[in-house]
DNA sequence: AACCGTTATATCGGTAGCCGATATAATATA
DNA sequence: TATATTATATCGGCTACCGATATAACGGTT
């Protein structure tokens, strides 16, 4: 019931994926949007890959002129997470911003 | 560089011990907090209460009356990191907006 | 054609965090 | 005194992230 939460790794990639891009392209695409706070390590991208294909929130695109490149893109229900993770983050800033003025400075 | 991101129990519990608070205490708070959403199970706050110790995030509180019940209060060094978590969910949701907005509909 | 730097995907072992279950004990209430 | 609740603690299993390493295809230069 409570863990329906994004890992910061998961959310840039989804947001990435609103335009279809591949791998690498998703690691660069994640670093700008990010202004190079968020940079993911290979392991963590490729993995995280994986597990949004089995979850269905990703699909894979077919072929591109690149024999390397797999292109991927967000599906319906991945962009659902997305906005489920939005209202996710407000709570949370709505919370914190809350508790640390009643106990203020 | 880029993982000073917060976990939600760990968040929560910060924000729960801007007043003191024993353990047991902070689980029922950060279930109220949240509205119901996030309940940390024991061994998902005991651990984070040792790991939050050993940062300096949080500090122990001398004896309460009940011999069962030790105390915890967030440390300045916790209140800066509540801080700089606040920034970076705005900044997720600012970039989560952007990119949504951009390829709408 | 041969070389080389960059682009690109994939896998592996280690670490950290969360979970649910279980254990144990002190307190409050009936 | 018996029982339920409050309270802390630990354990094994699982998932996610990381950095390192391996491998290969592409583009540009000589």
């Amino acid at each position: 019931m409570p863990n329906f939460a994004l890992t910061e790794a998961v959310y840039y990639i989804l947001l990435s994926l609103m335009q279809p891009l591949h791998g690498y392209g998703i690691m660069q695409n994640v670093e700008q949007l990010s202004n190079g706070r968020v940079r993911l390590a290979a392991g963590t991208l490729y993995g995280a890959i994986n597990t949004l294909l089995e979850k269905g929130w990703i699909t894979a695109l077919p072929g591109s002129t690149d024999s390397r490149k797999k292109e991927y893109l967000i599906t319906d229900i991945g962009k659902q997470m997305v906005q489920a993770e939005l209202i996710r983050l407000q709570e949370l800033i709505t919370n914190g911003n809350r508790i640390m003025e009643v106990h203020n400075q």
